[in-house]
DNA sequence: TATGTATCTAAGCAATTGGTTAGATATGAA
DNA sequence: TTCATATCTAACCAATTGCTTAGATACATA
């Protein structure tokens, strides 16, 4: 009996992530996000009951979004270094695009939120897990193709590819190309 | 003639740079800074301009601030790879200690601004070009000391561990003291 | 000791913040 | 075709934002 919803919420929340990703979440306004998202304050509330939880939604539909098309050839069964290093460098070659780089939306919140918003905290820590079980099976399946040496501590480099990509998402703000490479490079020559 | 100030500008604007540390740019409204400068609106006004104006300044301050209480040892003459060492293993202890790391207030800045803000990014790319510039130094120290190999490539390692410094500041807030210990003793050990 | 001047207090400014609500509107089952 | 119900519009809310200002205050000089 009801009117039915004239907007695709999956849609409105993909808008929002790219606007919190754009700009931060405190330098967010809501009249921001009803103009990008195009829907009426109204509906952002009914559909996402505050602001903040619908930046905690925002973070989830990022993980969905880089699963999907940025990690995607990483997560492949039987993904390796070769896989790893062509990411970064592909991560690398992104900079010389247009405009400025906007990072990562999860080290962004890492850097501006902290651990002042638990709950926000919690989402951000839940991507992190996230990345770092993808490395560790990359860097299993590395070992087991005989592309690094089966003496490889997996739990040590999988926390320093994880604090190197925590780095790159800042590297890319403020390095340029040739610096950013150089970056990679070093931290991809060590495992070899 | 007139009526003296009754505060020290360089000690309310350490405040100020503490304000921002903790809780980002915009995050910190003008009333918390008088509160926590212990100084009026119209005196910050007077004597910083704007909001924007001093979070520049705090961002300066903040340079002298390392200067002097974190990187002290490292810009020391004939400093090399085991103060560079010392300085990443103490950065990780800390982790161990009260409350959350706020992480480094211009890797903070470079996640929140990013490049929106013209004169803000260049604060923070001439800090970053200090941080750079005092790498090289150590290490072309350590080459001279024999710490590491005459073929070391100052650029491409000067690069690399700016970029783990940006990235340990990320991952102080995120990861656990293992962790944080795996990501940076991989980085120090590649360099040996 | 008197006084000109900058400093300080505290109130105020318009604009914007996150969030709510009353009433108009459209929809899909009966 | 009716009608109950959720969706939508747009105005509204108090609180807070960055910033300004008029007038009271205190101090270095004369």
């Amino acid at each position: 009996m009801p009117r039915s919803k004239s907007y695709d919420e999956n849609t409105v929340l993909e808008r929002a992530m790219n606007v919190f990703w754009s700009n931060g979440y405190e330098a967010t306004s809501v009249r921001l996000l009803e103009k990008q998202m195009g829907i009426n304050q109204f509906s952002i509330y009914s559909s996402f009951s505050s602001k903040k939880k619908l930046f905690i939604k925002s973070i989830s539909k990022y993980r969905e979004h880089v699963r999907q098309n940025v990690y995607q050839t990483l997560l492949q069964e039987g993904a390796g270094m070769k896989e790893l290093e062509q990411y970064l460098l592909k991560a690398v070659q992104k900079k010389r695009e247009p405009g400025t780089s906007r990072g990562c939306l999860v080290v962004n919140t890492a850097a501006e939120i902290g651990g002042s918003d638990d709950e926000i905290a919690a989402e951000v820590n839940g991507y992190f897990n996230f990345i770092r079980e993808m490395l560790r099976k990359v860097l299993k399946t590395a070992v087991e193709k005989g592309e690094i040496s089966p003496d490889t501590d997996i739990e040590k480099q999988s926390a320093f590819f994880l604090g190197v990509m925590q780095g790159l998402s800042v590297a890319s703000k403020t390095m340029d190309p040739v610096q950013l490479n150089d970056f990679i490079s070093v931290a991809v020559k060590q495992i070899k």
